[in-house]
RNA sequence: GCGCCCGUAGCUCAGCUGGAUAGAGCGACUGACUACGAAUCAGUAGGCCGGAGGUUCGAAUCCUUCCGGGCGCACCA
């Protein structure tokens, strides 16, 4: 609602601006004040017209809201402080608008069931969409900073979706890295594990319901260390086992190739239940094994040579490869670059970035004649998420063609990031340069606390700083299904003190609900570019600014009705069955205000999707439910609505509650949370 | 050395394209459960928005500079 007349009141200031004083102004701010007392819209434009114009800022605003006239939907407008246009909205037709019933046009998706249903049909108008997250090396388990990405990702992925957006989500696989090859180096040489008994390894594990992802966590942290271990002859000869491991691996077909394929799958496997506990689904995962053998280089690769991107460097340091120049670089004609990034190293063999590129001219549909395997992997509820392969199944959706993708990555990877896109640009491709949107996010760090609680060595220097780097290498962080035992072990016992009379399935559905609540909500309350200083209390909190607040909100509300014995949707009805000036009357006052703020919260949903997307900041929604949350519970303890005497003011009451669950349950599903029947 | 990010209440963080009196949660202290269940609410204390200049009607927000912290700058992925 907010948006619409956002939208209304700007378009009609541009037209009094430009018949009054032949002004065009692009964008108009119209902005919503900072107390309700100074109305619901406002506007700065006198004061910033007062220049031009060379008069003052009151006396332009004056001679504006003479000029405005009447709006619909809005009670007038007023000049206030030192020049500001403050608009006033019709209150009984906000109330009517908010609460939708008979849906408004411009807001369709208003209905909750719609969202994230695969009944729900995007807009073929907007753009087909490819977000790419997750993309944990499937060497190990997966840890709080990968759930931070795909949290993100994944509740920008709804964000998306619930704008109209068609969005294909993708989880790429480094399964040929230096990852895969140094847990391998460990299954291989300090295991001494042949092909067979890896293989029996991990039917050992699946038949005692252990994780293989936590044997490599291990498994890794301890081949990492043995690369360093030994006398400096011996480790050069582990260094030299490290690479001739990752060029097996690379090459394919051969039995420690194998090994990695097993190893890697069961991994990525495991990374993707771990990810369906927190409601994370994805389409397809693309590998590097398949980027690799399909040749999708040597298309990308003429296509670099061609327009001129690589050039061969035949002197300085890198001299005998292929490379690039650097974004902002500023290198005269013919001068040498040693700065260059390199794409294709001088013993031939390709680097990351040059895959990268590749990887990305396919997301784009720029790759002719090349394109994946698919097979299906993975099986859904309600969908099947597929995987690259060199010779897929005959019958397949297709992915990659994108009009405009995001990748979620943190922000240590920016400059290859930017590496890419520079690439693309080079090749003539901006428009698609323009919308490759690198969605950083900072790290999750430990507490230095946390690291001591969890049992790590801490060096004085790291207890001294605010917070210490995870490192999967190290074996050093709070592995994600562990967080998600822990936090549905507390919330079982407060589910357990509370819901003595639900069976036991119920409580356990609950407590679930509740702990995925607070995970995902912690993850996406902070801005992407703050480090997150992770630490078990703030974690496992469930009380002030967490997602268990906003879902106690709702649950209440469920309770009135419940009790009430009435529903969300017939209350709606009924209210707008009451006359305009019973409403109004209903929201005037002191005592009233509240009410008022919360309507207009509530009516704030697709402004507030807006700007999030706009941002690509899901933390704004967050707010956005905590403010919904907090407002309701205020409104309840003032209001007691279940004995509220005269009726059409309990139907308003009651429309009041309904409107702030549905808005609070949208929301919150937006975010990947869902709303219990009790708490 | 170069590039990016951060510095706001004791702690953790919001503050949208510059706008009206800088906000929230936690923690501390006072209060409120025989109400729609207190995982809640009301109240109190707590701030030279890192420092200094500038831009303008107006700066936490933009520019310059300095200080403090983090992260990147491979023929690693």
């Amino acid at each position: 609602m907010y948006l619409e007349l956002q939208k209304q009141l700007a378009a009609h200031l541009r037209a009094v601006l430009k018949a009054k004083y032949s002004i065009e102004i692009e964008n108009i701010p119209v902005e919503i004040p900072p107390e309700l007392k100074f109305g619901e819209l406002a506007t700065p434009i006198a004061l910033q017209l007062a220049r031009t114009l060379r008069r003052a800022p009151k006396i332009i605003a004056q001679e504006i809201v003479e000029a405005l006239g009447a709006l619909p939907g809005f009670a007038g407008f007023e000049v206030a402080g030192a020049g500001y246009i403050n608009a006033r909205l019709d209150r009984a037709a906000g109330v009517r608008a908010i609460a939708g019933v008979g849906s408004h046009p411009s807001d369709k998706n208003n209905d909750v069931a719609r969202v994230g249903h695969p009944a729900f049909v995007p807009d073929s108008a907007k753009d087909h969409v490819l977000v790419e997250h997750t993309s944990i090396n499937p060497n190990k388990a997966a840890h709080i900073g990968h759930l931070r990405n795909a949290i993100l990702g994944d509740t920008f992925v709804r964000l998306l979706r619930a704008s109209g957006s068609q969005v294909d989500v993708q989880n790429y696989i480094d399964n040929t890295g230096v990852q895969v090859a140094d847990v391998v180096v460990g299954f291989v040489h300090l295991e001494g594990k042949s092909l067979a008994e890896v293989r029996a390894l991990l039917d050992k594990l699946k038949q005692k319901g252990e994780r293989i992802d936590y044997y490599c966590w291990d498994l890794y942290a301890r081949t990492s260390q043995w690369y360093e271990q030994g006398s400096a002859e011996e480790n050069a000869e582990r260094k030299k086992l490290r690479y001739a491991t990752l060029h097996a691996l690379e090459e394919g077909d051969n039995e420690t190739a194998e090994v990695a394929e097993l190893i890697s799958t069961a991994v990525l496997r495991r990374h993707l239940e771990t990810m369906l506990r927190l409601d994370i689904e994805y389409d397809f995962l693309p590998r590097e094994s398949e980027i690799l053998h399909l040749k999708f280089w040597d298309v990308a690769f003429e296509q670099l040579k061609q327009t001129g991107v690589l050039y061969f460097e035949t002197e300085g340091k890198n001299k005998g490869c292929w490379v690039m120049r650097r974004p902002g670089a500023e290198i005269a004609e013919g001068e040498l670059d040693e700065d260059a990034k390199v794409i294709v190293r001088s013993n031939g063999t390709i680097t990351y970035v040059g895959k990268d590129i590749a990887y990305h001219l396919w997301k784009f549909g720029l790759l002719p004649g090349r394109d994946f395997g698919y097979k299906k992997f993975f099986t859904y509820p309600d969908h099947e998420c597929w995987i690259s392969a060199e010779q897929g199944e005959e019958e397949h959706p297709h992915f990659g063609g994108a009009q405009a993708i995001y990748n979620v990555i943190d922000s240590r990877q920016s400059d290859p990031q930017a590496n890419v896109i520079q690439a693309l640009r080079g090749m003539g491709h901006t428009e698609q340069a323009d919308r490759y949107t690198h969605f950083s996010y900072e790290m999750v760090a430990l507490t230095p606390r946390c690291a001591v609680d969890l049992g790590y060595d801490v060096s004085p220097e790291d207890q001294a700083r605010p917070y210490i780097e995870v490192s999967g290498r190290k074996g050093f962080g709070v592995k994600a299904d562990d967080l998600i035992d822990k936090l549905i072990a507390a919330t079982s016992e407060e589910v357990e003190k509370r819901q003595t009379s639900r069976d036991e399935a119920e409580r356990q559905k609950i407590a679930g609900q509740i702990a995925i609540g607070a995970l995902r909500y912690f993850m996406l309350k902070f801005t992407r570019n703050s480090v997150i200083a992770f630490d078990f209390r703030d974690a496992l909190s469930f009380e002030g600014e967490t997602g268990p607040y906003c879902q106690y909100a709702a649950v209440r509300i469920r309770n009135i009705f419940r009790k009430g014995g009435t529903t969300e949707a017939a209350v709606l009805v009924e209210m707008t069955e009451l006359a305009p000036a019973q409403v109004a009357g209903f929201l005037e006052g002191e005592e009233a205000e509240d009410i008022w703020a919360l309507w207009l919260r509530a009516g704030r949903r697709s402004l507030v999707l807006d700007q999030a997307i706009t941002a690509s900041e899901p933390a704004y929604l967050a707010k956005h439910a905590f403010q919904l949350a907090q407002e309701f519970n205020n409104f309840y303890h003032k209001h007691h609505i279940l004995t509220e005497e005269n009726p059409a003011k309990k139907t308003f009451l009651l429309a009041t509650a309904a409107v702030a669950f549905r808005e609070l349950v949208t929301v919150l599903a937006w975010l990947g949370i869902e709303t219990p029947e009790a708490m």
